[in-house]
DNA sequence: ATTAGGG
DNA sequence: CCCTAAT
């Protein structure tokens, strides 16, 4: 609870698939820029594999790796949404408090995808410009390999799926196969063939000739026990579905059905269905996106069969997919995530922007609406919603839908002569080190942690059955992160062992993040690290075994990149805006012998319980000292006073004086007793201590 | 806003 | 130092 308190903003979600456009709209949302350096591994990247082991978009890594910065203060502060920028960049959306403690939501959106770029479509893919992206990918595809190692990853084009709990394995993938359509697989499969054509056709029909590049989703990864899928909805691209034999229009409105199939028995069955090739037209896409997120039923599942085995028959191999990866194939997966729309969708429902028209899609619409109230849930409860009963029953899986993780607290306190610039920066600094720096999942269940990584879900009470609204989700900040120099106490949290050290995300000098807040006050700022430290000590129970399995990927991956966060998550500063904001534990500040002695002084003459007076007459000046301070000081001055010296710690407070607080305190509680104002009869019995300055001073006073 | 005390 | 209840 403590920690609460003292954030100023909270990242309380990160929600990991994109928003539909639509949806977006609805929320309030600052955008963030791209940073300089390209050098380190999205955070979107890690959140996905290493922390919540989300499968992610490509689309969307490229945008991670820059930097982001809130548009304006103001923005953050009333929650108003930023429009991002089209440019196809991630963008993340901070959501302030506006009630007292609340958490802001942090959340990470994905753009839509640009439809009209062809350099997209086809071959440059964002990423590649970018060094981090590729570090990412690289990444990902060691994952990718273990999969394949293990025999579990499938080669269809399934939809992301997340594995939360078990598979060791359990690794985002991002778009594996994907190709252009008319390129890769035409040649292949005859039948094939024929959809592809036709899809081409619809795709030219619709004047998205540039790039008709068929993205082939990834399997959705089934680890051995329970695959939770965020996105199992979505796994459908609605892109997909479109080399059915309809015209061009039909092509558009069947995307928006066609997301219903996404979910997907996991395991066992690769069926048909769940692959999904994608048409990856970006402008295809855009146009679709509107219609992507509406729930549609999964009646298509058949038409797509043959695509799927298109897929499967090897068209989309590792090295497809690796190309995939590299560049191009970005566009599709995002959007299943979101068939469900989280509220922002329902929002953006209104926002059908110029799309085609299909028919039937306001059903789909419809359904989306279910889940619009999903959409806020950061806290513990990031329900998780598993609709389709269907799905579920006849496999022992559990399908999960995971809205939103909660994010790890940052505490951002900036000078009131801070500008917005450096505002961006310190957030955008501090989400990037968060979420760069290693996550654990955390699982609720009813609000409690489950800490327990051994039982099964079955035990745990996790099933279909129950209320999935019980079941949530949390990015916890790695504790093997976290840098000892934070821990004031000295001793240092325990790294597990299997963490590598060796990246150091925070300044190991507190100072340093002062100099970048600039703080102008001349008070000594401390960092604020400790919410970090409480909250990890807050989860779970033992760190090192939040995530066993996850644990060996998850190095991998974070060490990678090797943030160079220069920043520290935390930035210390003071900022009193508002009461929203908790304000941080006060720096300490020992009290000098001066100031106990003009304390002493102070109360020998006023008396204990006038404590205002008493900073009036002695700390008029000392802004830091409070009455409180000046009271509470007393309080262990006293209790000082009384313990045996060699019992006593930090500066040695001359005996004199605890000499002298000791007669004052007996004396005005005497009088206290008796009446209250007889400072000249304190001064004359009981001054003995006193110095011959202090009567003289008494007196005249 | 202060005081008094417990934490 | 913080937090609160009570003034």
């Amino acid at each position: 609870m403590v920690l609460q308190k003292r954030l100023d903003y909270g990242f309380s979600g990160y929600q990991v698939p994109a928003i539909p456009r639509a949806t977006r709209s609805a929320r309030k949302r600052v955008p963030f820029r791209k940073r300089d350096e390209g050098s380190q591994i999205s955070a979107f990247d890690l959140l996905a594999t290493v922390a919540g082991k989300l499968l992610l978009d490509k689309e969307s890594a490229p945008a991670l790796n820059d930097t982001w910065s809130v548009e304006d203060q103001s923005a953050v502060e009333t929650n108003t949404v930023k429009e991002e920028r089209g440019d196809g960049n991630l963008s993340l959306k901070l959501e302030t408090c506006n009630q007292d403690s609340a958490d802001a939501e942090f959340f990470a959106s994905e753009l839509v995808p640009q439809t009209s770029d062809p350099k997209y479509s086809s071959k440059e893919s964002p990423s590649l410009r970018n060094g981090a992206l590729v570090a990412t990918s690289n990444c990902l595809e060691r994952f990718d390999d273990q999969k394949l190692m293990n025999g579990k990853i499938k080669n269809e084009m399934g939809g992301l799926a997340c594995n939360v709990e078990t598979g060791p394995s359990v690794c985002a993938r991002f778009g594996d196969c994907i190709k252009p359509v008319s390129e890769n697989k035409v040649s292949t499969d005859e039948e094939l063939d024929r959809t592809d054509k036709v899809l081409i056709k619809g795709a030219d029909k619709c004047h998205l000739e540039d790039a008709l590049v068929s993205d082939v989703k990834p399997p959705a990864l089934v680890s051995s026990d329970i695959s939770i899928k965020a996105r199992s909805y979505e796994d459908h691209d609605p892109l997909v579905s479109f080399p059915t034999k309809r015209d061009d229009v039909d092509v558009v409105s069947r995307d928006d059905d066609e997301k219903s199939s996404g979910c997907t028995h996991p395991s066992p069955p690769r069926e048909p269905f769940r692959s999904t090739p994608h048409i990856g037209d970006r402008r295809i896409r855009k146009v679709l996106a509107s219609k992507y997120w509406k729930v549609a039923p999964r009646s298509k599942n058949v038409t797509y069969s043959h695509y799927d085995e298109y897929l499967k028959s090897g068209h989309c191999n590792r090295s497809a997919y690796k190309r995939v990866r590299s560049g191009k194939n970005y566009p599709f997966k995002k959007r299943k995530f979101f068939y469900c729309s989280t509220e922002s969708n329902s929002d953006g429902g209104t926002s059908s922007e110029g799309i085609s028209d299909s028919p039937g899609k306001n059903n789909n619409r419809n359904s989306s609406f279910l889940y619009s109230k999903m959409h806020g849930v950061t806290g513990e409860s990031s329900s998780p919603a598993n609709q389709h009963k269907s799905f579920n029953s006849r496999d022992s899986h559990v399908k999960l839908r995971i809205k939103s993780f909660r994010v790890p607290e940052l505490f951002i306190e900036i000078p009131e002569s801070a500008t917005v610039g450096s505002l961006k920066r310190t957030v955008m600094e501090a989400v990037t080190t968060i979420l760069g720096d290693g996550l654990c999942v955390g699982v609720l269940l009813q609000g409690k942690k489950v800490r327990d990584d051994n039982k099964t879900l079955l035990q745990t009470g996790i099933s279909c059955d129950n209320q999935m609204d019980a079941l949530g989700f949390s990015l916890e900040p790695n504790p093997s992160h976290t840098s000892p120099s934070l821990c004031p106490g000295g001793s240092p949290l325990k790294l597990p062992r299997d963490t590598p050290l060796p990246l150091a995300r925070y300044p190991t000098n507190p100072c340093l993040v002062n100099q970048v807040t600039c703080d102008p006050s001349p008070e000594p700022h401390m960092p604020n690290l400790g919410n970090l430290i409480e909250s990890n000590n807050g989860c779970a129970s033992s760190p090192t075994d939040m995530f066993d399995k996850s644990t060996t990927e998850s190095k991998a991956l974070v060490a990678v990149p090797a943030m160079s966060m220069e920043t520290l998550a935390v930035v210390p500063v003071h900022k009193k805006s508002k009461q929203s904001e908790v304000a941080q534990r006060r720096i300490r500040r020992p009290f000098s012998i001066t100031e106990v002695e003009a304390l002493v002084q102070a109360v020998e003459k006023l008396g204990t319980g006038r404590w205002r007076d008493v900073k009036l007459r002695a700390f008029d000046n000392a802004k830091h000292r409070t009455y409180v301070d000046l009271k509470d000081k007393w309080k262990t001055l006293l209790h000082t006073a009384r313990i045996s010296p060699q019992q006593r710690r930090g500066e040695p407070v001359p005996q004199e004086l605890l000499d002298r607080v000791l007669n004052a305190h007996t004396y005005w509680s005497r009088q206290q007793a008796k009446q209250p104002e007889s400072c000249l009869l304190y001064h004359n019995s009981t001054m003995i201590a006193s110095s011959r300055r202090d009567v003289d001073e008494k007196i005249l006073g």
